[in-house]
DNA sequence: AATGAATGAGGATTCATTCAT
DNA sequence: TATGAATGAATCCTCATTCAT
């Protein structure tokens, strides 16, 4: 990463043009294409460029850094998820906590098996500081945003808090991130547990109608 | 990995020297160390070399590659893996398909915590074609043997055959890649879960015997 | 420095338009500033444009070169010098070799004083080429100028010359180089020095009115 | 400068070896030709391997870094400067104070006039933390080394210290920066000068025999 | 057998400059 | 005129490997 005089980390810019998007685009899917083929570590500035068939400086233009490069893909793909867990979770017609939980596990099941690169980089994410503190901070943010709407549904008792679906995302992670380690469609035993660990947890602070369920 | 004139792989040097195994044996420890600290991909011959107080070049006479080192380390792993397994088995009194399978997983997590650079390697394996390759081979070998045991002992029925060992074998393997993947001690609930399934799934092959248990 | 296809250096378009002056101004300013601030080398197009709050590819509107910003910095500073000087001269009212060498020594610390980038570029114009060039060329239109007026004013014999005030003036260069070199304000000393040195020295060629002064 | 694994400097390896000493002074002859004609700042690996008809990562062989190089050409010129001031003293007959400084700086002129590589990175040291320091200690040593002569020759006051030989050194230091900034043989006015304020201010710690002289 | 020295190939990144609009 | 975007050439440096002794 890449830091100005004044030390902080140089942002990546982020290009409005459609022509430029196309080419960031590009970019990403040469980038994801090398992960998914040859690991994250094998992927380097050349090897990208080469693949998008852009030149290695030109890829200056639009990302910060090598790391920066992989933490676009990862901020592409975890877009798409958020995208498909609200769009799945609008599609509900009846909300328990364990519908939630399920339509939620569903939409990122679905989209880790579009999108291989995803699981490979999050998985490594160790190695790379950037990505691993985006993805800690979306966990964050995604655990908000299913509490409010699990509390404005009313599912939840009054004891029930942010905290508490924070510590089920990090545990939906952590699963996810086992059931994907090796078995790019995600392992279908470890899916099926994470079902079934989560729901059993959060139903702890359902309300009845958590339970039950109440009409969308 | 280096290759002869003819194109194929040139093989590693294996020494007799007692001198020698000495020194192999430094390098190798330095390497799993090295491993363990800073990953696969971050360890590179310097770092072996410096860690095991011997001259880089010298890495040459013991070893072909770099990846040549990588694979020497799950060699050996696995060879006291192997040892470990035949051993507890001989231990035991009385054998059903189940005690077999606890017994042999056992036998896997021990080894797997006394050796934390071969899990780290292992779940890395993709990256190197020939440690891949090496497991998947010794993957059948160890189904092989553990089929012939259970066959010798009729604990199996008529129709199982060596490859319904293989499948089992395979799905161990992966199951362990899991539960180490994120806990070098091995996630337990996946360790528990992988006693249950690889027990009823070979249960389906065994005969009233392999149910019932036979002596020693 | 660019070349057009004859090999000629294209010159420098010099801008009329008062938008355009501001621009200039404010480039060559921040430019000073960087220099200043880092040094001559360190000062690249991009920095010099982010000070400036201008796109890069501005720059090459009202210069030819990243070595022509330089040499424009040079040449605003060594203009505001001479009109200095010569404001000095003007304000004698009466004229020795010495008054004139110490009316335009004070001029030129005066000036080196307020124009610290100047004396940063000037110090190391070793590295470029055309800086050296146009200051040499300075040198000896200052020293003519300067002979001139003693000239026209009676202070010299008749075996003076040009060449002997181009001596001085290289003399008094290479002084204030030294003076300047570590101490931004001018090591007082060798200004002290350089005063006595070149009055001494030009005295050799004065005319008794050249000793004893002339009223303007 | 690179760093090891613990956060400390790796240090230059020195070569013993006759061959690699051979490389080595090739390294340095064709850095230092670099500086001189090029400047400090224009002095790239790429370069000096090509001019030393070497491979760049060979110089990555004999030095840490690029500052290394820079810093070993100080080294060099700095050890043939101790051997000159050693020599240039012990053939003195007869010692004042002022012989001591006058055989002093004539040696340091006589090598500044040598290597005017030294010159120009001592000059231009302020870019390079390194240099810098390096030569700031290497100020000490030489301040200690002449007041422990002067002393035992009973030259010195009981109020004379070593302290008062560092500032003298300092000054001096600073004196020949100015004196050969812009003349590669060293300013003779600025050198005289030296010669004069350095006895001056040493001679206010002299001893009668300091100033009247003793003999070898 | 052992190794200090040597190196080609490649790594990420920066920079001055040009081009298309 | 003005400029966002694009890029070739260069930067320093690392690494696995080989060679000569």
């Amino acid at each position: 990463m890449q830091h100005d005089a004044a030390g902080r980390p140089r942002l990546r810019r982020v290009p409005q043009q459609s022509r430029s998007r196309d080419r960031v685009e590009k970019i990403l899917d040469s980038a994801a294409a090398q992960v998914v083929r040859h690991g994250v570590e094998a992927v380097g500035t050349r090897s990208i460029a080469d693949a998008a068939d852009v030149p290695v400086a030109s890829l200056y233009q639009y990302f910060a850094d090598r790391d920066d490069i992989l933490l676009a893909l990862v901020e592409r793909d975890i877009e798409a998820m958020d995208a498909r867990v609200q769009a799945d979770l609008a599609a509900l017609t009846r909300f328990t906590i364990r519908d939630i939980v399920a339509a939620t596990l569903a939409a990122f099941v679905a989209v880790y098996r579009e999108r291989p690169a995803f699981v490979m980089i999050y998985l490594r994410g160790r190695t790379n500081a950037a990505i691993d503190e985006f993805c800690r901070a979306h966990n964050r943010q995604i655990a908000r945003a299913l509490f409010d709407l699990a509390s404005d549904l009313g599912l939840l008792v009054e004891d029930a808090g942010p905290r508490h679906a924070e510590i089920a995302v990090e545990m939906g992670d952590r699963l996810f991130q086992l059931a994907f380690a090796t078995d790019m469609d995600g392992d279908p035993m470890i899916l099926d547990e994470a079902l079934k660990v989560l729901s059993a947890y959060l139903e702890l602070y359902a309300s009845p109608a958590g339970l039950k369920g109440v009409d969308a």
